[in-house]
DNA sequence: AATCGGTGCAACCGCGTGCCA
DNA sequence: GTGGCACGCGGTTGCACCGAT
């Protein structure tokens, strides 16, 4: 038995969306929001839409603070960082860049970032593990500029089952439950609650301090949370690396980067050896970087793009645990 | 000027998930 | 516990636009 039909498809209008239908979408929500309901909105608002449609036209192009245009060099690179790291969690990624949305950037990977590194490396799918030494200088850093040189670091490690977070032992005091993260320093706030087993913590609303966000947790659960761009996601805490930062500092620990801005994004790979190791360098405090040699990142990049599969491939140190505690990330709604 | 192919982007589709009765 | 409903997400499609021939 297949799903009902959200709508009446035959008498819905289709296709592109005209300026009247826009400001009448624009109109009725910024004058009484969503209610709650995508289905019934087109009625309200007097529209002959799917209400799915409606909301992916207000999503990705009516509601404010939507950014269109070209993308910066800083924003390739951290989708390209992400794409890496946790896959195309376009909602994710969309999370870290204010103003975007996912469908924007899932097009702009599609069209032109994925384009862009396929063609700069021939793809060499047995020879995954091979690593170049530091100093050795990939191509793709003179091409892609937005991809940073790899540098390393003195840090601390805790691993996770995802791509861990490293903290970089110069700037970690075990002093407040408060991680702070460089990368979201242009939110001007954001609300925090974290789903486990037993239930969800209340919604809590963060401040960035000193340019970073800090986020507040306890013990091994904590959660975490981006946005700005009036949706919100459900994030799954180990992907982005925080659970085992939080948990092994039983609950207090701080990155306290004052103004360095060195907290990190890592990536757990395994040598040729099937031992792991990671990689690391510091952050210049407004992105996350290339944690691993550019041109292993690349080759694994390019597996990802060649792979159809859907959070679930099965090269190790990408695929996801669905099972793990899932975080709710709230954004800011905008109704 | 007409045609063709490539590109970029908006919109659609269908599945997974959470919520609620 | 279960089923129905609505939402959100990621993959895919459709089409307008543009440059090359």
């Amino acid at each position: 038995m297949g799903r009902a039909p959200c709508c009446d498809k035959a008498n819905v209008k289709r296709g592109p969306w005209s300026p009247g239908e826009d400001s009448k979408l624009k109109e009725h929500i910024e004058k009484h929001g969503t209610g709650g309901n995508w289905i019934t909105l087109p009625q309200k608002a007097g529209l002959n839409r799917c209400g799915k449609s409606c909301r992916l036209r207000w999503l990705n192009y009516l509601r404010p603070n939507i950014k269109h245009g070209e993308f910066s060099d800083e924003e390739d690179r951290i989708i390209c960082t992400l794409y890496t790291n946790i896959g195309s969690r376009w909602s994710i990624i969309a999370s870290q860049l204010p103003g975007r949305t996912d469908n924007d950037i899932k097009n702009h990977w599609n069209t032109k970032l994925k384009k862009k590194l396929m063609g700069l490396l021939p793809f060499e799918p047995h020879h995954h593990h091979h690593r170049k030494s530091p100093n050795q200088t990939s191509s793709l850093h003179q091409n892609l500029p937005f991809i940073s040189n790899y540098t390393p670091a003195s840090t601390i490690s805790f691993t996770s089952l995802a791509p861990p977070f490293h903290v970089p032992s110069s700037n970690y005091n075990c002093t407040t439950n408060t991680i702070s993260l460089p990368f979201y320093q242009n939110q001007e706030s954001l609300l925090v609650s974290s789903s486990t087993s037993s239930g969800i913590t209340p919604m809590q609303q963060c401040y960035p301090h000193n340019n970073n966000l800090h986020l507040f947790g306890s013990g091994s659960e904590v959660s975490v949370c981006s946005s700005s761009d009036g949706s919100y996601s459900h994030v799954n805490q180990e992907e982005l690396g925080f659970q085992n930062y939080i948990s092994n500092n039983s609950g207090f620990g701080e990155c306290n980067n004052n103004n360095n801005n060195t907290f990190m994004l890592s990536h757990r790979s395994t040598n040729s050896y099937g031992s792991e190791f990671f990689d690391e360098k510091p952050n210049d405090g407004c992105f996350l970087q290339m944690q691993t040699p550019l041109d292993y990142e690349l080759e694994v990049i390019k597996q990802l793009i060649s792979s159809n599969s859907r959070s679930n491939n099965n090269n190790g140190y990408f695929s996801v645990d669905e099972n793990k505690t899932e975080e709710k990330v709230m954004y800011n709604n905008y109704y």
